[in-house]
DNA sequence: CTCAAAAGTGAGCAGTGCTCAAATCTCCGG
DNA sequence: CCGGAGATTTGAGCACTGCTCACTTTTGAG
């Protein structure tokens, strides 16, 4: 479904951006970032290959949008899966797992959202990430207030907790581990028995 | 230097395929992988469009040897920083120190290795990683035998283990961390303080 | 020395990012 | 109801890319 161009009534498309989105998504899940053309996409939405121009300046432009949506998808994900969670090692446990499933099921846009081509300009504007960087220190500082986590500067844990999260995303989403023989542990399997060790290391070395 | 063709006496390169593999490095250095192109190489390596494919079949197959280039490399440097290193935990991290360093020194070889696109074919076939893979399985298990490291299946250890060394290795290549100011740490600190805190956090939980 | 195989050439095709003048539509003030 | 300003879309065009192919040049084994 909505593989190509469906012919359209009116001259203008009305909602070409968000068209735009939906095929770059389709494209990359098919084949990866470099899939993903603005050809492609126009033609997905059944456009001709220069109206993408008319809603994003270039090919970066795109991805950075598309950056932008999943550390907000990525941020309520967050939010949802702590909800009602009290327990601080749960709730870092959960803004863990919560990353990891949202990379699962999201991969276009978590392939999208840390290429290091799209964050060079305006340094100094405050990056997208940080709203999904935010929840992360939460969940670290009040699992160390509550004696979850090793006490003492808090950044060495933010960072160790940030590298197994990303870590294991990375090597779901595009790393071998995806079909990987070496392993008996099934995917899915992953994600929670990683989060469960270091929770469990965190309250140990505690 | 070498970032153009210099002129050839000979009609045959000699060496072009070294030469391609050489420049190609240098073009996802200076702009990540998407900045490499037969072409490019080609004329940097002073040398006509066509002339590559006598080589290589097509791009996707000059990134899989940069890639086992790459792996190879990185088994060398786990074996030449454990060298000597008697301590099991010291020689667990070693192992990820040298993958960290690995992936901040060789930031275009590092890139190119974890690509899904590269590792469809030939399914079967022993993998590149293996070789590093099998290094981390032993670091993991000669810690687990003395007591450096939390006991019972070695996998969730393995995985934990991996997923702390590539997540940070990522984040430092491609992700935010490289200008990030919202940690004090600098980062060629993170590597040695993350390796820290996770082999403590491993002798903790034994 | 021969000659087949290996290596390099350069034109050519299809696809891409991006630009631009022109065509088309929308919408708001009169 | 109109008219024009501005947003949107078109499609041609340029420079680039991956890849193929017929061709030439060189090499080296027999």
């Amino acid at each position: 479904m909505g593989d190509s161009a469906e012919a359209r009534d009116t001259y203008h498309h009305g909602d070409l951006r968000q068209a735009l989105l939906s095929a770059s998504l389709e494209l990359i899940e098919e084949g990866g970032v470099q899939a993903l053309s603005l050809r492609g996409a126009a033609r997905k939405a059944g456009v001709s290959s220069g109206a993408p121009y008319h809603h994003f300046a270039n090919r970066g432009a795109l991805l950075r949008a598309i950056a932008e949506d999943g550390f907000a998808i990525l941020a309520d994900r967050i939010d949802a899966r702590r909800e009602g969670v009290t327990d601080p090692s749960e709730r870092l446990a959960a803004c863990g797992l919560a990353y990891i499933a949202f990379a699962r099921e999201c991969p276009a846009h978590f392939k999208v959202m840390f290429r290091p081509e799209l964050m060079d300009p305006d340094a100094e504007a405050s990056r997208p990430g940080d709203c999904v960087f935010k929840r992360l220190v939460e969940g670290v500082t009040e699992a160390q207030a509550a004696g979850c986590a090793p006490p003492g500067d808090p950044e060495r844990i933010i960072l160790t907790a940030w590298s197994v999260a990303h870590g294991l995303s990375s090597l779901l989403v595009d790393g071998p581990l995806c079909h990987f023989d070496k392993l008996t542990m099934k995917p899915e399997e992953m994600g929670p028995i990683v989060m469960r060790t270091i929770v469990e290391l965190f309250k140990a070395g505690s």
